[in-house]
DNA sequence: TCTCTTCTATTCAACTTTGACTAGTGTATC
DNA sequence: GATACACTAGTCAAAGTTGAATAGAAGAGA
């Protein structure tokens, strides 16, 4: 899974309606070009192609307003809408999705219901837990250690970033069960913390 | 940067000269197919790619000997080597790479002098040091955190990443120093140690 | 001996990603 | 009043990636 899909999706889906220029500017906004492949071109080789398989729904539109060349815009559909949960979901629990995959799951975790969320992250930390192990088993065979030479230290390295990571999503877990953020579903009534919605992505 | 180029090179210049098969079957028994993309289309892609770029040279050979298709088999040039360390260095320094970049860095380290290999892994640390400060300048404006609402997590994120990755490194930093591994140029003469002491896995 | 699987070795079409390019309009600069 | 620059909006060719397909020979069992 790459994180375009998702964040395109996702940008389209908070705008209600939006042409591929408004989703390259959203995204980069929220820096997301920073931390994943959000490149013109990908973003709409992305529409495109999600237009063709029925998640978003291709308005021809006369030219732009201000000027310049004419633009398509798109709308999600309720498969697109499907489509966006699932790999929302996806990006959640799957540890060996990269950072990009992860950071706009969490971007989105607030379209989820709490309960979902907290499940999710859960799920998270045992399939990281469930690797960890399995890398572990792998690097401590018969013979002990030290059987592979500097190859030992990628192993290392997995099993660092397997605890930092379910450190992490433990320490989120917390903090969400303890009512922070507003989640789907929510009007502020868990806000322990005056955090605001999702309004610091939008604009 | 892909892992790809710097896996491909770096086993046909293991072998002298190899086939794209042997490529592959040496990438596998490394493990290097669970944590990168080593597809078998990907590894023909890189050779062909590669050879043709000038890294590589191809030479045509008669049928396998056991028989099967006919086959082509490789061999680096100079350039090619000087691209193998020039990725090397790159894999090894950057922190953006991802997870199959740096693991394949590690893989080849001991191709580079041990001094040279402690001054990368230090250029990383600096790197991530780096990288952390801008995310956390970013992270806590005028305004005290809790700005950004549950985007707030996904610096959080990067942060613990960063700071899990340097401690990772200046672990491996130690381990060189003090003579563990052999490194290109030498004889086992450093081995303080008989075996590499990745000793704390169980931290 | 016939078939089924496995091993050797590679190719291919479809899809994704990248970086550069096109093109019109407003706005500031000299 | 010309020139440069920035903004809007998108296209395209080239490169990279994926998963499945191809195809001959060898070994293993019925």
């Amino acid at each position: 899974m790459s994180a375009i899909r998702l964040l395109v999706l996702g940008a389209v889906r908070q705008r209600g309606r939006a042409h591929g220029y408004q989703v390259r500017n959203d995204l980069e906004h929220w820096g997301a070009h920073e931390w994943s492949n959000t490149k013109p071109g990908s973003i709409y080789h992305a529409l495109k192609q999600m237009a063709k398989q029925g998640l978003l729904v291709a308005r021809e539109v006369a030219p732009s307003t201000v000027g310049g060349p004419p633009r398509t815009e798109y709308e999600i559909t309720d498969r697109g809408t499907q489509e966006f949960l699932a790999l929302l979901r996806e990006a959640l629990v799957s540890h060996d999705e990269k950072m990009d995959a992860l950071s706009a799951g969490i971007g989105f975790i607030v379209h989820l219901p709490r309960e979902e969320a907290v499940a999710l992250l859960k799920k998270r930390v045992e399939r990281l837990e469930e690797w960890r192990r399995s890398v572990t088993d792998y690097y401590a065979p018969e013979g002990g250690p030290g059987q592979f030479g500097h190859i030992g230290e990628i192993m290392h390295l997995w099993v660092h970033s397997a605890d930092a990571g379910a450190e992490w999503t433990r320490g989120l877990i917390d903090r969400i069960e303890n009512g922070a953020y507003v989640f789907e579903g929510e009007e502020r009534v868990h806000a322990s913390t005056p955090a605001p919605p999702v309004s610091s992505l939008e604009s």
